[in-house]
DNA sequence: ATTGTCATTCTTGCATACAATATGTTTGAC
DNA sequence: GTCAAACATATTGTATGCAAGAATGACAAT
């Protein structure tokens, strides 16, 4: 009974959050969420101060524990500086890459490159993290990996939503193989300008975005 | 006593550990705080894993909460990432700001030309917040401000060093100047390419801090 | 009928008690 | 004399209790 206890629950509560099982503007109980998983309040607590601090609760004094719930406008700053932080990290990577760095990006769009031809989102989504965090290891900057592990995580559930839009799947990928090249070729301003026009939420993406959101607005109303 | 009291101590231990009064790789101990703030335990850990949130103390299971000490390579990380943000800022503010954000930006610059020249490097570091605070509001991207102020609150003890470098003020001002004007000029790619250079610490600087870093060291063990 | 005020109830916030684990010290055996 | 094991102690992790504040509902007055 270690402290797993507090970090399973984080991660069943966050989850939660990005799951949609608990629904933005949702009001998190103490009690009922003691009762839910068969703890006292204490640890639960302790994870909803966690999860305010990484920014997907918000406390209010006395008032309890709520999922925050970004407007269009806040998600779309968020993907604005995942943009520039994945940006940063391609530039850093297409210099410092390693033999082993190589190695690792070139099997996770491999992956990527079969979960997208297979048509099965969740596979892509999964393989999708797994390229980026390839991307990060490769920037060898632990700082920055882990800023965008952070960013990455908050913004799942929207780029969920992101790739249900049509045909992002197949675009997304391709746009993998321009990143890789640029990376391997070492070219890191290629490498960023790709990873920012792939990560940022531009144009058209922005309108499906919102209305996606709106969309699930509706259904959780 | 509304929260207050976690709110509160939040703010003393934060800036006990910014300041050095809890010097890196300090032991935290509940107990101890918790009879030092009269206090009970229960906040003190409230508080504590909110600083582990933010990265400022790391909490290891069952062995107790410790400040970070971030060797000078994830110092230079955290300085890498903060000049690409605070470049992205600047860019944003150049082709965003207002009327109003160009008056406070002008009021913050006024401010560290006087504390500069009166060599007070006490309150040029305090100015010098509020400059980069105006940079940060002209973007008009409050999630990026608040990303800026996370990591420049967490970067806080290596700057106040740095200023101790001689000349570092009155460099750290002129730049500043081509700041301003790159950024009333609307020039948004000359805006982000002086703050970069600007935070990051390149060349002789990163020596600087190192061996400042090593005295510190020295001094407190 | 509507609005304002008061009281009750529910929930959060802090403290304290209890349980479990890690660490350090002491003792015994080889 | 040294190493290992066990026990004791100290410290973290969890639960529960108690108090204070906020929300909600009811009742009364306009």
């Amino acid at each position: 009974m270690a402290e797993n206890i507090v970090q399973g629950l984080r991660d069943k509560i966050e989850n939660g959050i990005v799951t949609g099982l608990f629904a933005p503007g949702e009001r998190l109980d103490e009690v009922q969420l003691a009762k839910r998983f068969g703890v006292s309040r204490t640890p639960i607590r302790e994870v909803l101060m966690q999860l305010s601090a990484i920014g997907l609760v918000e406390i209010r004094p006395r008032r309890g524990a709520v999922v925050v719930d970004p407007g269009p406008q806040r998600i779309y700053e968020m993907f604005e500086v995942m943009a520039e932080l994945e940006g940063m990290a391609g530039a850093l990577a297409a210099r410092r890459y390693t033999e082993e760095d190589r190695a690792d990006l070139l099997a996770a769009h491999g992956k990527c490159e079969r979960s997208a031809e297979s048509g099965d989102t969740d596979a892509y989504y999964y393989d999708n993290e797994l390229f980026h965090g390839a991307i990060y290891a490769a920037s060898h900057s632990e700082f920055l990996a882990e800023q965008c592990t952070t960013l990455h995580r908050r913004l799942r559930p929207y780029r969920r939503l992101q790739l249900r839009v049509r045909n992002r799947m197949k675009t997304s990928f391709s746009e993998h193989t321009g990143i890789v090249e640029a990376i391997l070729a070492g070219d890191a301003e290629a490498a960023r300008a790709l990873l920012r026009s792939h990560i940022a939420v531009q144009g058209d993406r922005f309108g499906d975005l919102v209305s996606t959101l709106a969309k699930r607005e509706a259904r959780t109303a």
